[in-house]
DNA sequence: TTGAAAGCGCTAACAT
DNA sequence: ATGTTAGCGCTTTCAA
C-alpha cells in the first residue's frame, strides 16, 4: 500500500507535454481562450489533467492568491440543535459558492471563542461567521479590520458589525401579550445571559406587553441568567416555591425550558392544569412532549443562509448595505401548554 | 479602516532584528537550543515575535511541511443530534491536539459524499473521518490509499478501514429479548438502509432473539428501509392496518421513531397501551414525551473521541492496531413504552 | 552559532 | 500563442 502517492502536479503534466506551467494554468483556471491559447492546446491540456486526475493543490494556490475559499465559523455548541441548524444551512450555501467550513467549537467559554479565532488567523481564511458567546464584542471588531466577518444571533449594537438576528423583541412581546390575554398575570420569565442583545430584547418585549396590558411587573418573576438546562431547571424550582407562584412561564430558550420541564414532573405540575409554558425555540421532538410547547420559533436555517450571503458579499466586495444588521421575523407555533387561566 | 492590513512575517522580523529568517524560524519553532542558538539570540526573538503579535502562517507552512493541521469531517446531516454529538467530541478532541476541522455536509447522498471528498482532496488535509452514506466503500478505500482515514457508524467488514460503531448486534438483540420478555411475539421492526453494517446487525440480533426465544418470525413484520421521520410513519401507519398488527415496534433510529409517534398517535394508539415502543438512539427530549420512550443508546461522544485518536494515531504513525475496527457497547434506557402484553 | 539558498505548487507580470 | 521568471511565507539543507 503506497501511502501518501504524491498527486499530479502542474509540473508533472508539463514534463509530460512539454507545455509550460503557466499554459497548463492558464487552460485549467478556464483562461485559454483569453490568452488565445490555441484550441487544439487547450484539449490536450485538458485531456491530460483530466487523464491524471490533476486538482490544483488549494494551498499552494492559497498562499499564491491569499485566499483560502475556506470559511470559519465559531459556534458555542454544535451539538445544541439552534446552532446545528444553522451550521447546516451556512455549510450548504457556502459549498454552493465554493467555499468550504472550519468548524470551531468554543464550548460556549470566551476565553475559547478569542483563542480560536486566533488560530483561524493564521490560515489565511477569507471571512469568519460567529455566534458569539459573551456580552463582550471588542475582540470581534478587531477582527473585522482584517477579515470580513459576520455575526449570528448575538449582535451588538453599538458596534459596526454585520450580523443576523431574530426580531427577539417582537417575538417575546407577542408571547407574553397571548399569555395575558389568556389570563395571566403572573408569568415567570427564566431569562438567558443577561447583557446580551437577543436576551435583553425579549426583556424588553415581555416588560412592554405586561406594561401594555396594565400588569404590574414583578421584579422577582424575572429570573435566571444563563442558556441551560440547570438554569431552566432551578428557577423554576425556585418560582415554584414563591409564596405566590407563577401560573405561567416563558423560558428563554429550549435549554432552559427542558430544565423547566424536569422541574415542572418533579413537582407534579400539570401542564397546562398547573402551569401554562411557552419557550423560545422549537425542536423537532415538541409535537411529542407530554403537552405539546408552545414556542416562539426562530428561522434557523433562514439566519445561516443570510449570513453566508452577507459574508460572501463582503469577500467579493459585492453587496452594498445601508444596515448593518438583519433581523428576521421569529414564529409563533400555538400548541397546547397555555390553558385559559380561570380567575 | 486598513482591510487586510498583511499579517507581520518572517521576513519583517528579520528586517527589524538583523537575524536571517532561518534563524527567527529556529527559535519560533522551539529548535533553539538544538541549534545552540545563543540565550539572548533567543530571547530577543521570542520578545519581538510577541510583541509584533507574529503567528506564522499556515498555508505557507502547510505548502513547505506538506501538511495541514486540518482534518475534513463528512457526515450526512450536521442537524441529525447523533451526528452533530460526534461532531463536538471529535472537534474538541482534535483541537486539544493541535487540528482543525473542515466540516462537509454530504446531504445523505453518496454522489455529495464522493464530491466532498474530492474537493477535501486538493486541500492537502492530514486525514479525513467519514460518517458515510451508503452502502458502497470503494470511494472511501481509494482515499485510504493516500490518506488517514477513519469510518464512523456504518462500516463495512470486508474493507480495510479503520472504523468505530456501536455493537449495534448486542442492543437489538437486547432490546428485541426485552420486548419478547415483556409477552410480545408479534414486534414490527422498521429497520433502516439495507445493506449498511449497522442495520444488517440490528437485524440480526432482532431476528436471534426472536429466535432464542422461540418465536416464529413474521417477514412482513420487517419493514422499512430508511432513516427517516417519513419511513417511521409510513411504516408505522401500515403495520398498524395489518390483520394482525404488530403489539410492539421496534424503531432503528430517533428519525424513525419520531416518524412512528406522529403515525400511533394519528392512529389514536396509547403508548404504551395499545402498542409498546422501542428505539435506537436516544434524544435530550426522551425523557419528556407523552409516554418516555426505551431506548438503546451509542456512546456518541466516544464514538467521536476514539475517531479523533485511531485518525491523529495513523496520522502520526503511532498506534499499532491489530483489529481494524472498535465496536462500543451500546446501553439500554428503560422508560415506560413498553407494556406486559397480557394474552 | 548563524546565514544563504532552494523549493513546496501555484499564478501573474513581463517578456517574446 | 506561449515561455520565463519571480514570489506568496515558510522550513531545512548545506555551508561557513
Amino acid at each position: 500500500m503506497t501511502k501518501k502517492q504524491s498527486p499530479v502536479t502542474l509540473k508533472d503534466l508539463s514534463k509530460e507535454l512539454g507545455f509550460s506551467t503557466s499554459t497548463i494554468s492558464r487552460v485549467l483556471n478556464g483562461k485559454g481562450d483569453d490568452y488565445r491559447i490555441s484550441k487544439d492546446t487547450q484539449d490536450i491540456i485538458k485531456k491530460a489533467a483530466q487523464d491524471n486526475n490533476f486538482t490544483p493543490n488549494q494551498t499552494a494556490r492559497g498562499l499564491r492568491l491569499q485566499k483560502s475559499f475556506t470559511i470559519g465559523l465559531v459556534i458555542p455548541d454544535i451539538s445544541n440543535p439552534f446552532f446545528s441548524s444553522i451550521a447546516r444551512a451556512l455549510e450548504n450555501e457556502c459549498r454552493k459558492s465554493g467555499y468550504s467550513i472550519i468548524l470551531c467549537d468554543s464550548e460556549d467559554q470566551t476565553k475559547l471563542e478569542i483563542d480560536t479565532i486566533n488560530i483561524l488567523k493564521n490560515r489565511n481564511l477569507d471571512g469568519i461567521i460567529v455566534c458569539p458567546v459573551g456580552i463582550q464584542g471588542k475582540h470581534l471588531i478587531d477582527i473585522s479590520e482584517t477579515l470580513p466577518i459576520v455575526i449570528i444571533d448575538r449582535y451588538f449594537p453599538n458596534l459596526k458589525l454585520k450580523y443576523v438576528s431574530s426580531n427577539n423583541y417582537q417575538g417575546a412581546f407577542d408571547a407574553t401579550i397571548y399569555l395575558s390575554e389568556k389570563g395571566h398575570e403572573n408569568i415567570g420569565c427564566i431569562q438567558g445571559i443577561v447583557g446580551t442583545s437577543p436576551n435583553d430584547e425579549r426583556i424588553r418585549g415581555y416588560r412592554d406587553a405586561l406594561i401594555k396590558k396594565n400588569i404590574k411587573i414583578d421584579e422577582s418573576n424575572i429570573v435566571g441568567g444563563n442558556y441551560d438546562i440547570q438554569t431552566g431547571y432551578i428557577e423554576t424550582k425556585l418560582l415554584l416555591a414563591k409564596k405566590n407562584p407563577p401560573t405561567a412561564i416563558f423560558a428563554f430558550s429550549n435549554t432552559i425550558s427542558l430544565g423547566a420541564l424536569k422541574a415542572l414532573k418533579e413537582e407534579k405540575k400539570r401542564i397546562p392544569e398547573d402551569v401554562s409554558i411557552i419557550s423560545f425555540d422549537d425542536h423537532p421532538y415538541s409535537d411529542f412532549l407530554e403537552t405539546p410547547i408552545s414556542s416562539i420559533t426562530q428561522q434557523n436555517e433562514l439566519m445561516g443562509k443570510i449570513a453566508a450571503k452577507l459574508l460572501l458579499d463582503q469577500i467579493n466586495g459585492t453587496g452594498n448595505y445601508e444596515q448593518d444588521g438583519i433581523l428576521l421575523p421569529t414564529n409563533f407555533t400555538k400548541r397546547k401548554s397555555v390553558n385559559n387561566n380561570i380567575k
